[in-house]
DNA sequence: CATAAAAATAACAACGTTGTTATTTTATTT
DNA sequence: AAATAAAATAACAACGTTGTTATTTTTATG
């Protein structure tokens, strides 16, 4: 049999809901028989009953995540940060790799607290509904009705455009996806437009359409690039993890030296990216923050009342290695 | 308000212990007013609690996967197919990515009915514990303590050589990754030498390492097949869906015609299998077959008594596609 | 048409907690 | 040392179900 409090206050010689006190470190229990109860509640090895503490606290003090598309390692990998962060809260996660719909009820039967749902390019169908919850996604120009995180793609773009510029280069060429409806994609090369006029690099502009965010998009792309007369580009900005990793290993086997050659700046801020062939630069928010702020963001959403700024735009942080560096002196 | 058994009771006019009745279709209760019931709960929008029901009832129907590594294809299309197959179940399941420690908590905190673990090379650290789980992984020689559906990586090698053998091929090699301790892809390498051997085919025997299971360990992989002078292998038999890939890739490159110059034949039986640029030609126990195995295994362990065969060896299924054909006459 | 049997419904005690209220014990004051 | 205030503990009603037992209603039987 599981022990219960009830047992445990015939064992210690107390009352059950002294137990329960005791056990929830109130104030209202003796310092000395607070400690007796809970060496009693140790050695019988006590574990809580979650489903009673729910049925009476209203609460699961868990959140649950939808994660439709389950196969980026980008994405992955900020699942397992945001999994990380919360073990220093109270809340616990679970995930779904549901529909949309699906996820939904089992959310509603778990009766999770929160919900953070992983926007991308499916719009967010839920829109009046009892759990409250945050979407990691793209904040858009129309106002929205639920809280956003946004990893601010357009500012990374910018800083990486910015990084360049400064070593030295003018010809610097993007590749990444773009005949996307996808609205993270889309933003990033708006970005590196936006960012390429800024410094009046309009002429030097070249945006190559990589069909995709995988390895093998980055891989081909470099073609493409190559192929163009004329016009070769002393910089590259990959779109992705993935699609700069092919990037960087179609260089690399074409005896192009990086950054001798061409410097590799790539979209994505996580630990992978020290370990590529060549360590390489990269922008955007670091995975570890964005999972804390998307963590932070669903907490405060269940507990606090106020409902101020929907939409959390996160600065994107530049971080420098050996794939980027000052240009050949033509 | 949430609405309960007890407010439809009064707008029914009926008690609420005939309305717990009604709603889990006892026989107890005249079909009549069992469609009134019914029909209240509806309109009134009611949604069980689940806390309450487990409270009672001892069980969650609920089942909790442990999924260490998030970020292989081929693992992440198991998962989604699991999650798919309990749809048919009265289970329904939870994901924790965390180390098994903290996925075993997380569990126990849910109460979770049973568990699904993946072996892969990690030993399973959990020998005597209160949740009945299964493992998917390797039997191996020694006998366990837990039930293992095993997808017999073995006979699948065996299967493919025999295609391979059948059509006309001698000279077929292996690649795949071999300098691991990841017990199923050592699996994959013996049962390639047997069957070679069984064959009599062992002259022809060459194993590839790949050092690793993604597309880029198979694109460079195949330099070294190339690189062997004298023996080039009519067939190629990869040891996994990206591994394959990134062969494939890479013959196509190299102007090698498949199945004309050299037949691929692939480890892994996802339905992704049908859409590589050459469709592919595969073995390994189907996914959706192997998910809803898992999911039979796991529920039988839960719901019966008898603690018969651990060790389930599922039968590997040939799927013949345009990637294999009978070699070029010499 | 009374009566027993069967069918349908109602009542109620669990399940393991929390939080509120009631009671007892201890400390403080006069 | 009695009266009172404060601190500590106990008692008990929730929470929303299920399943068992008790009661009522309907149907069958002689």
């Amino acid at each position: 049999m599981t022990v219960t409090i009830k047992d445990i206050a015939k064992v210690a010689g107390v009352s059950y809901s002294t137990v329960s006190k005791a056990l929830n470190n109130s104030p209202l229990v003796k310092e000395a028989t607070k400690r007796k109860i809970l060496k009693v509640a140790e050695e019988m090895g006590y574990e809580p009953n979650l489903a009673a503490k729910q049925l009476v606290r209203k609460r699961t003090d868990v959140i649950g995540l939808m994660w439709p598309t389950i196969e980026r390692i980008v994405l992955a990998t900020l699942v397992t940060n945001i999994s990380k962060a919360f073990e220093n809260t109270s809340y616990s996660m679970i995930l779904s790799v549901d529909s949309q719909e699906t996820a939904m009820e089992t959310f509603k039967k778990f009766q999770v607290d929160g919900m953070i749902i992983f926007g991308e390019s499916n719009e967010v169908s839920i829109t009046q509904d009892p759990i409250p919850f945050v979407v990691y996604g793209v904040s858009g120009k129309n106002e929205t009705s639920y809280p956003i995180i946004d990893a601010n793609h357009e500012a990374s773009m910018q800083k990486a455009v910015k990084h360049l510029y400064e070593l030295g280069h003018r010809n610097i060429t993007y590749i990444g996806q773009f005949d996307t409806k996808d609205a993270l994609q889309l933003e990033k090369v708006e970005g590196y437009e936006k960012a390429m006029k800024q410094f009046g690099l309009e002429k030097y502009k070249q945006i190559i359409d990589s069909k995709g965010l995988n390895w093998f998009d980055g891989y081909t792309a470099v073609e493409k690039v190559l192929q163009n007369e004329g016009q070769q580009p002393t910089a590259i900005i990959g779109g992705s993890y993935d699609i700069s990793g092919g990037i960087m290993r179609a260089l690399t086997e074409k005896g192009i030296s990086i950054p001798n050659d061409i410097s590799l700046v790539s979209y994505d801020n996580i630990p992978q990216m020290a370990t590529t062939e060549v360590p390489m630069t990269c922008i955007g928010v670091p995975v570890d923050v964005l999972a804390e702020e998307i963590v932070h963001a669903i907490i405060e959403r269940i507990e606090s009342e106020e409902r101020v700024e929907l939409v959390k735009k996160l600065s994107p942080t530049l971080t420098a290695r050996e794939s980027s560096g000052p240009p050949r002196i033509q």
